[in-house]
DNA sequence: TGCCGTAATTGGTTCAAACCACACGAACGC
DNA sequence: GCGTTCGTGTGGTTTGAACCAATTACGGCA
């Protein structure tokens, strides 16, 4: 799919370049577009494609190294160490030795307390930048593994909003541990279309909650998620 | 002053320059010749002075930054949080970044659920390293620097207590802010030893409901704790 | 005197251009 | 054939400029 779909298309987000830069790569490292251990466009070319300064490009690309999703060598080029499937990552040591009903535990307490501070404190672009993912997420059809990386960024993305650097600190080591924890592939093996759809549908409400700063409503289907998670763990045993 | 040598007189080094001023910059901070607390010229005035560009200096701070040697504030300035008398260095980066307000929400949403676990979970060893913590919070009289970090070592057992790893890391964050916190803030200055004792009642009476297994009891301590500690924030602005 | 709005200053972001050092391959010479 | 050389492409570094956003300082107005 690539995309041409620029910023310049509708909402430009001066200050917000970088970050798009982020995604786009990292989105497209996820969903395979660029394959492990591949070689990835020039920073030049990604430059022109993009439609941003070289910098731009390697600011972005210096911390898609930093997160170990690629390795740069002079002269060669930028290649791809991200493993979809690798058990492998650049995960803090403490996500190992995470359960999932921990994990869970953790999600219950962190969440909802996050979705009022995120619906009271996001910016608009903070929200648009949100807009850009859940996109993302309603063009999957039936990548799990994807929509499980989109997952995670639009949760990230919710934790920013808070604006409180610790809270996102924090909730960052529960979506490592989310990431790590084994009992995500079979989350992923339940990851059905129909399945996704559901989600999809529950991710839409939440942003329209959250648009329209509605505490309420938006705690509501940040609950439903988390219930939802809950059952197809329970359901695993 | 220190230096004109600039590169342009003689030997130019591509590759060398940030280095350089990280180099000029950090001897000057170590040296006090910017003094702890201190705003440092703006980035403007330092590249004209070191004869480089504005963001060759901004790569060298950047770099100051992470070292944890300075911290920016847009529009005020660059300042020196380098301690030359520093007993502690190693927090963790973010730590840095949170305000007094953040601390304190981020511990109403893990204190109060981190207790109830705690109560639940903690073994008989566990409550009986708290209990030899607690003993030697009791015979503090004056030192309120030995109280703070008995007082750390407490919550990080009732965190350990818990049995949930990922908890403890979030709240090990949690506890690098809090420290981070008062070097800044001046909480000591408010530990009289009056306040001491007071708090000395406090964490007894958690400590006896925790060993009793009460969970209402322990949560109700844990609050008044919170709220003391909030009050004190508020009086302080 | 006190308050508010504007102007100046500061860090933050992005852009465009030029040059360097390294890597790899193709063309060349032996 | 084999090794050297040189060209081209790649990431790495530095520069200079322009603009944005947060903060502060100042001056005028009530």
């Amino acid at each position: 799919m690539a995309n041409s779909s620029l910023p310049s298309s509708g909402a430009y987000l001066p200050g917000a370049t970088v970050k798009y830069v982020i995604e786009t790569l990292s989105t497209r490292i996820v969903t395979q577009e660029y394959a492990s251990e591949e070689r990835l466009p020039s920073e030049r070319q990604l430059a022109q494609d993009l439609g941003v300064a070289r910098n731009t490009v390697r600011e972005a690309l210096d911390q898609l190294e930093a997160r170990g999703m690629i390795r740069r060598r002079a002269g060669s080029g930028s290649f791809v160490t991200y493993d979809p499937d690798g058990e492998n990552s650049a995960t803090s040591p403490v996500a190992a030795d995470v359960g999932p009903l921990q994990l869970q535990v953790m999600r219950g307490i962190l969440e909802p307390e996050m979705m009022r501070l995120a619906v009271v404190n996001m910016t608009p672009r903070q929200i648009e930048a949100l807009s850009v993912v859940l996109s993302k997420m309603e063009a999957v059809q039936a990548d799990a593994t994807a929509f499980v990386r989109l997952e995670e960024e639009f949760h990230r993305l919710i934790a920013e909003g808070t604006g409180n650097p610790l809270l996102l600190a924090c909730y960052n080591l529960v979506l490592d541990a989310r990431r790590q924890s084994f009992r995500t592939a079979m989350y992923r093996r339940h990851l059905t279309p129909a399945r996704i759809a559901i989600y999809q549908r529950g991710y839409n409400g939440l942003f329209n909650a959250i648009a329209a700063r509605d505490i309420e409503e938006a705690s509501e289907f940040m609950k439903l998620s988390l219930i939802e998670d809950q059952r197809i763990l329970l359901q695993e045993d």
